[in-house]
DNA sequence: CCTTGACTATATAGTTACTATATACATTAG
DNA sequence: CTAATGTATATAGTAACTATATAGTCAAGG
């Protein structure tokens, strides 16, 4: 009969349980954050399985950063209602935290989506293409804008992106209006831009465009970017096109996977319609 | 016109932006990981936006697990190619761990319901009640058996647990057997179990069990478990109910919540039958 | 023009949660 | 009975910040 023994797990078997080093072990027992139900008279530790429920509760804690302290804290004060009251607060973090990941997993997505585009892309080509809607999320108007304030305005586009949960992973993006473009001001910009896939409702800012673009890619820093704009308007005119209210600009490559600026590529969409409509 | 203008934001500025501390940055800088676009005369950094998308590549890095030291390896030979790779493998790591993440979302969950259903029960009642069909992920059997055994087969229930992705966050309960039951060895178990809210096609060593059941609280020590059940046993009589052919053992109230072995709870769920049947 | 307050910088020390190493004693398997 | 494996303590090292101390810079207001 084995009921009056109760069974004992050695440090080194009950860290193989908890997937952790056995040191880890020894320093919680030293922090006495959890040591084991018996220490013999050579020293040796011995733990309870229940003491394993324990372990995972810690390491649930320490996952969703609290430091060890306040999880120590925790433990020499124990109740079940303590530990209720914890676990709701913990339920409301972990949410936060499956969607944070879940953002860092869209990001990925768009990142590899974005980037066998372009290998399969050759940057010379200039293609006339129809754009399916999209739905943009637009930053405030940045034309002839300062330094200081463009650094608000960006700031607060962010701010609006994390906050709102908007960050689709795609790149930020830029909106030049024609006036600018036909003044061959290229880099006066009016708008900063990220596609969002799947739009949600009720937020403002949102712009959906449509149609005929034409579509090259610059590479190089964005100082040189005019002599792209030449390659275009000479296609533009060969196809007998007219620039519409709008061009786009993304990085394809960009400081992520390029060490250097004369080697980055800028996708640039021009809106256009055909002159004899 | 502020075409030949760029754009810069200094470390507090871009700091805001990334949502570190300054610190952080002029630490990157230190190690090479992300220098600003521009440092002045006076040693003053600047930033780009653009180098806003690199640290949020560098931040999504770091919180799969990659080191700073790697994620430098990576950033000075960067590649498309070397990036679509790298991102191809990234993926994989944050479904595992969102995967995870939700894992521990259903253990706390799984705790507060545990804990809402405890602070609303009277153990002192003992009640009969008609239990639901419920899938159980059993251990193997373990009547009878020495401690090194027994440390073997609870490794390898938490194992398959683990790798199984069969961990509900739901208390590891324990079966006993009728005969045990009846010969006064309640802490003689026949198996580990674990419920399986929503079970998983294909696996085996999974039993229902549906019926009705006497359901009792011990307080304190498992060594005193004997007064509980006979407690039952006297219930059991006066209801002229029959021992069924197991007992389920569920501890509610562990080393998670309570300081000491006197105050652990136990449900204990006895099978039975009436005897008039 | 000068001062004040908010910024910037560097250098260095401290922190958290391990993790590794060195040394010594204990237990168990052949 | 020895070798291999396990345990222990003590101490030092590590990664990635984080805080502190000290000093230079800059723009705005009196």
């Amino acid at each position: 009969m084995n009921e009056k023994k109760e069974k004992y797990l050695s440090t080194g078997e009950f860290a193989k349980l908890c997937k952790v080093n056995k040191q880890t072990l020894i320093y919680y027992d030293q922090i006495g954050l959890l040591s084991p139900v018996v220490k013999n008279e050579k020293g040796y530790r011995y733990y309870s399985i229940h003491q394993l429920e324990l372990f995972n509760v810690i390491d649930v804690l320490k996952d969703l950063d609290m430091s060890l302290k306040d999880i120590k804290q925790y433990t020499q004060n124990k109740s079940p209602e303590g530990f209720l009251d914890l676990m709701y607060k913990k339920k409301e973090e972990i949410v936060k935290k499956r969607q944070e990941i879940e953002m860092k997993e869209r990001i990925i997505e768009a990142k590899i989506e974005i980037m066998e585009e372009a290998l399969s892309t050759d940057f010379n080509q200039i293609k006339l293409e129809q754009l399916p809607e999209a739905t943009l999320y637009l930053s405030r108007n940045i034309e002839n804008i300062s330094n200081e304030e463009f650094v608000e305005v960006v700031s607060d586009f962010i701010d609006q992106l994390y906050i709102s949960n908007l960050d689709s992973g795609y790149p930020i993006g830029v909106i030049t209006k024609r006036e600018q473009i036909l003044k061959g001001e290229f880099t006066n910009y009016s708008y900063l831009y990220i596609e969002q896939p799947t739009p949600k409702e009720g937020y403002p800012y949102f712009q959906a465009v449509k149609g005929e673009f034409l579509i090259g890619y610059h590479v190089g820093d964005d100082k040189t970017i005019h002599q792209t704009y030449e390659r275009l308007f000479l296609e533009m005119n060969r196809l007998n096109l007219v620039l519409g209210d709008y061009v786009f600009e993304e990085y394809i490559y960009d400081t992520i996977v390029k060490n250097y600026e004369e080697e980055f590529v800028t996708k640039i969409m021009m809106a256009v319609y055909h002159q004899d409509k």
